[in-house]
DNA sequence: ATGTAC
């Protein structure tokens, strides 16, 4: 175990802490929180992996820490590092995660709670059966190679373009729903591709879910409105990934890496934090599976979003059944951005690994109807607990980025010894929360007292300047991975 | 997160 490094308060604002520079750090840490800013988690070493990151060849601004953080593979999760693209920056797959573009998607729909609460049980019943979930296979679009191919190359897009969601639901995601510059030949591997052809439209597991929520609370009714939620308003959350797919990439390409890292010099503190030049062969197809798998995942949560549509309307009728499109958003995923770096632009490789992009009002990457409101941040809360719509801020810290969501501070095993999962159901159906699939160690595994309380996380998060609360979430069902 | 171990 490595030691714990030195944390102080920062001069630079509230809640913000620092970690100096020593040894081979060439940035400092800089880690987000109000208050006790060492994870909670017995052993968690995720600031040790603060210090790790710190020392990246081509590392710029300093190696962050949302206040989220928890330990992860090489770097932590809910950790922010970005590497100038021109000055040997490297990209690592562990600064992205095993679940490639792993993200969150609202949907808004025609309806409050009290006009849903008489069908609330049978469209979690609809739900429940419409939405695959659990390891392995199980989809809601199985594909052909070529499909495949086209799902990789255009995400969400080629959904839509396929009859599967609408062309406004395109607005709503990041990046118009598709990552440019996608694996065209080998970078996504056989078994990658192989994974990928039967798990399209579905949820995973661990702490994925499909929520039916309502609007508890909104702290800025112009946002909101702008983004299309209000108080009372039934919505669905959807949090998943990339499946087997990504998680095949990421370990394909670790591999390739960890072998070609002496080649290009790149010294690490971890070999979990394999790493290459942005600009070498192995970090380009890096770059361009990761679009891939990126893609993958944005298909696969319109996928799910088409399965909650009929769900929806199956029950309440294509008026009252309707599902608009908020907004889609990863927090795995590392992104070519251009950032001014001591007051020059400079081309960077932004890592976002847990956390999540935060576009201030006015960016040139927004849609239209969110110029003047911000990037919406989707915080999704752990099972029974609220979610958060937030937005980007001006002047947003860690190359504007957020948190991601809670956060575990209990490993699952001790998650499932402290509570039986029979237990965990009775107490979420007792608060009105429907419960549909996965299995009583299932559950017990993604007990809330295993997080971070969410609440202080996304306050932390506010008063450090990452992003402000729009709206809170509550649920009122959820279908568990 | 993950065909929860190559």
């Amino acid at each position: 175990m490595a030691e714990q490094p030195r944390i102080e308060a920062s001069a630079e604002g509230p809640g913000r802490y620092r970690i100096a520079p020593t040894g081979d750090m060439r940035v400092p840490g800089v880690v987000f929180a109000t208050e006790d800013p060492l994870p909670q988690a017995a052993g968690d070493q995720a600031l040790a992996q603060v210090v790790n990151v710190a020392a990246l060849p081509g590392i710029v601004g300093a190696s962050y820490a949302m206040p989220d953080v928890h330990w992860g593979y090489g770097f932590p999760i809910g950790g922010v590092a970005a590497t100038d693209v021109e000055a040997g920056g490297v990209v690592s797959p562990g600064g992205v995660g095993f679940d490639i573009s792993c993200g969150v998607r609202l949907l808004a729909a025609r309806c409050d709670r009290a006009e849903l609460a008489p069908r609330l049980p049978a469209v979690m019943d609809s739900l429940g059966a419409r939405i695959p979930r659990g390891a392995g296979r199980g989809a809601v679009w199985e594909l052909s190679d070529s499909r495949l191919d086209r799902v990789l190359a255009e995400g969400a897009r080629h959904a839509v373009d396929s009859g599967h969601g609408v062309a406004r639901d395109l607005a709503r995601c990041e990046d118009g729903g598709a990552l440019t510059g996608a694996a065209a030949g080998g970078e996504v591997g056989r078994r990658a591709r192989e994974r990928g052809l039967g798990q399209l439209g579905s949820l995973g597991s661990g702490n994925h879910f499909l929520e039916v929520q309502e609007v508890d609370e909104v702290y800025d009714e112009a946002a909101a409105e702008a983004m299309g939620v209000r108080a009372g308003q039934v919505c669905v959350m959807i949090h998943c990934g990339s499946r087997g797919l990504g998680h095949q990439i990421c370990t394909d390409h670790v591999r390739t890496m960890d072998r070609a890292m002496r080649r290009y010099g790149v010294r690490v503190a971890d070999r979990q934090l394999a790493a290459v030049p942005v600009t070498s062969p192995e970090g380009e197809a890096y770059l361009r599976a990761m679009a891939a798998a990126a893609n993958y995942a944005r298909a696969n949560r319109q996928l799910l979003s088409e399965a909650a549509r009929r769900a929806f309307t199956g029950e309440l009728g294509t008026e009252r059944g309707g599902l608009d499109l908020v907004y889609d958003i990863s927090h795995n995923v590392a992104s070519l951005e251009t950032h001014r770096v001591d007051g020059a632009p400079r081309r960077l490789c932004v890592h976002r690994k847990g956390a999540t992009r935060a576009l201030p009002p006015g960016h040139r990457d927004l849609p239209p109807e969110l110029a003047e409101v911000g990037q919406p941040v989707l915080i999704p809360g752990t099972m029974g607990t609220a979610s958060y719509l937030l937005t980007g801020v001006e002047g947003g810290g860690a190359w504007h980025s957020a948190c991601h969501g809670a956060g575990r501070v209990r490993s699952r095993h001790g998650a499932a010894r402290e509570i039986g999962g029979g237990r965990l159901r009775a107490d979420l159906e007792s608060r009105g929360i429907a419960v549909r699939g996965t299995t009583a160690r299932g559950l017990a595994e993604e007990a809330p007292t295993a997080y971070k309380d969410i609440d202080a996380v996304v306050a932390a998060t506010e008063s450090a300047g990452l992003a402000r609360r729009v709206a809170r979430l509550v649920p009122l069902g959820v279908v568990k991975g």
